[in-house]
DNA sequence: AAAAAAG
């Protein structure tokens, strides 16, 4: 079934595509014809050694799709590659030809290096950082547990050389000391290559912000698009990163910027509670990938500052949080009702370490033919983790409290740099336990969404450095963050979420670092104990007697459970009560995917499955 | 019910 790289992109760009649904109701405005988009790497050649570029001239999103259907195009997708990409920016440096593609960028400034120096290590001392800085042992990988569903999976890749991002990247993934991809990325990126839509649902701390990028980054490198019109106050982003919280905006943005270093490719980051001129200005020096919060983005969008409807790439971080209760309007009128490219004309990715069906269900709306993968990490699920819960009263949880961090402060052995971040309810709670901390002579600061965005980022600053090692967070923090050093997480509150719970642990016990997450529990958490103990004896955590108690006692109201403890979720389309309403033609493309119609994808191997069936 | 996200 599988065979080459080659073959399955080709598939992909020969038939599989679900174009059905789009046709009909979405009408976009004709774009004035423009010349054809230069792409970063060409700009300084001259025309004579350009490849032949599709004609462009229409409509951008119309015939940029024949664009990279076309199996003769040499397109960005298609297996015929011309060599384009592969040179001419290779040697670091990018040389200073002034670049004809963008107006007004002839003096333009010189890139930051986001890497604190620009050396590429030498061999002896990528040996040396190999296992320090992935501290994943990569042996494991063969045992991991992966899902994958969907039309004609393209394979995994088990290098980064097995995948041509260019040689700007590579240089990039170098600086990163990234040495081998990690589970997710081994899956995610050729999918993405390959120009399909994906689901990713692949643990906290595993490489997920990386997955994305590079596909993005590469592929606009290599693009072929229109010239987005200059000279207007509006910019045209190519490619959107969403995420549920500023901090978690910024993260992605230092991250891309250092995969995107001396590519050309530009990344804005734009978020509310900061000052809109200054991220105006930002964007109006030139936008590639723009990452932003949804707030702010409605707001540049209703101020025209920001045109959709160049979007070739559309990732949402933290999907699932994207698309709960509180976020899903805001995301459903950027997605759908401003001037986004429509779904099957961009690609779109969803990531996160958790996916509960009915978030799928309503993700699938702004999805074409997705291919759906879940990652499992090394051994079981948060396998580095050890996981404590303790009955304590309300009443008691300070003085519990205190003796945790006391018993941290004299084991002394992990020193300063071991950092403690407590999870709780709200955020009055939270500045209170901040206050009572700090009387008790135990340094600590708070981060919540009633601190304003400076007193946010200070905090965590303070955190990260150790400074105060002693965050008390809301679930602001429960998602995303990379903070080197969390030794240990304490659930003062639980949340009423499991999938909560998973995010805030995961705050801990990353890249392959062990960590510890101690949760309090009492009579105000009852419907917790099922979820809680279950994901304990999935994860081979002890659980307590009381807890199994209180789990048996409880009436289960939560969700179901995930499947078998080695994944955040399964494709909800393989579930039964879903496949029979008929509504599934709408994702899998009008019939083109025969080998779905067992109920399992194309792609998916029936050897394997008693791995996780 | 709370948290996040615009000002």
């Amino acid at each position: 079934m599988r065979t080459s790289w080659a073959d399955a992109v080709e598939n992909v760009a020969t038939g599989s595509f679900d174009n059905a649904g789009i046709s009909g109701g979405t009408e976009r405005q004709s774009a004035p014809t423009k010349p054809a988009y230069v792409p970063p790497h060409l700009r300084n050649r001259t025309p004579a050694s350009e490849p032949p570029a599709p004609s462009l001239g229409g409509p951008p999103s119309g015939n940029d799709r024949s664009g990279y259907g076309g199996p003769t195009s040499g397109s960005r997708w298609a297996g015929s590659r011309p060599d384009f990409g592969r040179q001419g920016y290779g040697g670091g440096g990018r040389g200073g030809g002034g670049w004809g593609g963008r107006g007004g960028w002839g003096g333009r400034d010189r890139e930051v290096n986001p890497f604190g120096n620009d050396d590429v290590e030498t061999d002896a001392e990528r040996v040396f950082n190999e296992q320090e800085n992935t501290g994943i042992n990569f042996d494991a990988y063969e045992d991991i547990p992966v899902e994958t569903s969907g039309d004609n999976v393209p394979p995994p890749v088990n290098t980064f050389a097995d995948i041509d991002l260019g040689d700007a990247l590579n240089l990039n993934i170098r600086r990163c000391k990234y040495v081998k991809p990690t589970p997710v990325q081994r899956h995610a990126i050729p999918i993405s290559l390959a120009g399909r839509d994906l689901m990713a649902c692949a643990q906290t701390g595993s490489g997920k912000t990386a997955a994305f990028c590079f596909p993005i980054i590469s592929g606009i490198m290599r693009g072929q698009f229109p010239q987005r019109p200059r000279g207007v106050r509006t910019v045209f982003p190519l490619a959107l990163i969403l995420s549920p919280t500023r901090e978690l905006s910024m993260q992605i943005h230092e991250e891309a910027r250092k995969f995107a270093y001396q590519t050309g490719v530009k990344v804005v980051v734009a978020y509310g509670g900061a000052p809109i001129n200054q991220q105006l200005r930002e964007l109006e020096r030139g936008v590639d990938i723009l990452v932003a919060t949804p707030g702010r983005l409605v707001d540049l969008l209703e101020r025209a500052k920001v045109s959709l409807q160049m979007i070739r790439y559309l990732a949402l971080d933290e999907a699932d949080r994207m698309l709960d209760m509180g976020f899903e309007p805001q995301i459903r009128k950027i997605v759908e009702q401003m001037d986004m490219t429509p779904r099957g004309e961009r690609q779109t990715m969803l990531f996160s370490a958790t996916f509960p069906k009915e978030i799928q269900r309503m993700a699938s709306d702004f999805l074409s033919n997705y291919i759906f993968l879940a990652v499992g990490r090394v051994g079981s699920s948060t396998d580095l983790i050890v996981q404590r819960v303790e009955f304590v009263h309300d009443s008691d949880k300070r003085s519990y409290l205190m003796d945790l961090l006391h018993a941290q402060k004299a084991n002394g052995a992990q020193g300063k740099q071991s950092l403690t971040l407590v999870f709780v309810e709200t955020k009055k709670g939270a500045d209170s336990l901040e206050h009572w901390l700090c009387l008790n002579g135990f340094p600590a600061t708070t981060i919540h969404g009633d601190r304003t965005q400076q007193e946010r980022e200070l905090a965590l600053r303070s955190f990260k450095s150790g400074n105060t090692p002693i965050l008390v967070a809301t679930d602001v923090a429960a998602r995303g963050l990379d903070i080197p050093h969390v030794s240990h997480v304490i659930n003062f509150d639980l949340p009423n979420d499991i999938d909560d719970y998973v995010h805030r642990i995961g705050r801990t016990g990353r890249a392959g670092k062990s960590g510890l997450a101690t949760a309090f529990f009492n009579e105000n958490n009852t419907s917790m104990a099922r979820p809680l103990a279950d994901l304990m004896k999935e994860s081979n955590q002890e659980v307590p007697d009381w807890l199994t108690r209180f789990a048996s006692r409880s009436s289960y109201g939560g969700k179901s459970r995930r499947g078998g403890g080695r994944f955040g979720a399964r494709d909800f389309r393989r579930d039964s009560s879903y496949n029979r309403s008929g509504g599934g033609g709408d994702y899998y493309g009008g019939g083109s995917s025969a080998g779905y119609s067992g109920g399992y994808g194309g792609g998916y191997n029936p050897g394997a499955a008693s791995a996780w069936d």
